[in-house]
DNA sequence: AAATATCTTGCAAAAAAATGCAAAAAAAAT
DNA sequence: ATTTTTTTTGCATTTTTTTGCAAGATATTT
């Protein structure tokens, strides 16, 4: 069996199943696991695919459906995107990097929401291409292929003629005494740019992500101005944040 | 067995696999494997097919769901994308912008050939994202929702700071008068501004575009180094540009 | 914290591809 | 019909790609 024939069984099984084992592709197709593995790195570079450890989710900028992957309870990334619905106005401009959650939520903008949306994100800048209302404007820069987003100076310095009425900001772990951090270095460097580009700065977090801590801080709490969470407002475990100002939705 | 009817087996076979193993099908026509892997060779020069390590696969075989409507439907644009690659070398920074004709381009690239791409349309930086070799900068700016590309101001600043090896500049109306034309005026300012930070200007014209003018003037032809068409560079219908200079492919 | 599962890395064997060459076959020219 | 030329084919050699394995690192679960 040739390797484009595995891979084009593992996206048709993946786009049925909408999620993949290793394992158990390696024993269906009859060939190793790191063959398999090898494979699922190709697909993901080319941003057909998406990795978690021990698989790979359906990457959902190509079937525009809802991901469903291990560990995430696709549930809570309904409601807390439905949620941060909340956070925009008419006639406002956005800022919105790149990351699942952020796709996800623009996906669900309201037909009559009238947004201009600046984004370093080539999936979201996709989505919204489908939106009738919304203007949307990329930043330029070095396409990273994997994360499917634009980078480096030339990004940076399209950020410094901007002033946004709202950032959301996509990241990878959030703790009351560290911060946002970020699994990327370049990556979180813009994102430090872009805070400073704007009057307002927005997260949104599943659960999984509160209290976890990554490489690469991009910015301290006081930063944040707004933090959407599937959790209740009044919920303990955000004491931290709401003492620290943070508007809780 | 003639070669000619080799060559139809094995396209047939393709359409109904999707994919073909080269071994297999020496054993199935007969033949030594290097034959079949000549011919292989032949049919993807036509365009027929993808060669692919251990076989080949029908050319749109993983290929994205965006770039899809982009589909070449005609003879004439297979000839002209391919005598086109004699334009590029390794190593080359080159821009491109939008336009079916530019993506058949870049959709033909050869896996081995390594080359920055600018570009301000989205289709391109899709395609090129699954090119291993080549490392694409998009340039910033409004996005146009139907053309897929990207315009305005943001995009123009950051010309400024580039020098390219090559612009290959879509268009819509050639001629050997008024010289090259466009339908839409924003995009051709932009396009002004492209040619001028580029050492070479080359057009990739099918006949139908020559001798044609569109309502937006791009610029005079003393502005085009090199005409790809899929023409003889010898035919009389081509006199004209060649007698400004312009090097015809 | 231990146990289990999965991931990464480097390496070597195997498979396939590219290259150059010469024989065979076909086509063209005489 | 015979010679010359061109094209096609198969083979041997070198190079590249793919693959599976093993050992250590990392992550996940119990």
């Amino acid at each position: 069996m040739i390797k484009e024939e595995r891979q084009r069984l593992i996206i048709e099984k993946l786009n049925r199943d909408q999620k993949i084992n290793l394992v158990e592709l390696s024993q269906l197709l009859n060939v190793s696991y790191d063959s398999i593995r090898r494979d699922v790195i190709e697909l993901e570079d080319k941003g057909l695919l998406k990795k978690v450890h021990g698989g790979a989710v359906a990457n959902s900028y190509l079937s525009f459906k809802t991901t469903q992957g291990f560990g995430i309870d696709n549930q809570e990334v309904l409601h807390l995107t439905r949620k941060a619905q909340k956070l925009f106005e008419n006639h406002q401009t956005i800022l919105m990097d790149g990351g699942t959650t952020n796709f996800h939520i623009a996906e669900q903008f309201p037909k009559n929401l009238e947004l201009t949306v600046i984004t370093n994100s080539l999936p979201l800048a996709i989505v919204l291409n489908e939106h009738p209302k919304i203007e949307t404007i990329l930043l330029g820069g070095t396409y990273h292929k994997r994360y499917q987003i634009t980078l480096g100076n030339q990004a940076m310095r399209q950020l410094e003629h901007l002033r946004v009425d709202l950032y959301l900001m996509g990241f990878n772990g959030l703790d009351p005494n560290v911060g946002v951090t970020l699994r990327n270095y370049e990556e979180s460097v813009l994102k430090q740019k872009m805070a400073k580009s704007a009057k307002k700065v927005a997260i949104c977090a599943i659960t999984e992500k509160i209290h976890t801590i990554e490489t690469y801080k991009v910015c301290d709490l006081h930063e944040i101005d707004c933090l959407v969470t599937s959790l209740k407002p009044s919920d303990p475990s955000l004491n931290d944040f709401r003492n620290k100002g943070i508007e809780i939705i």
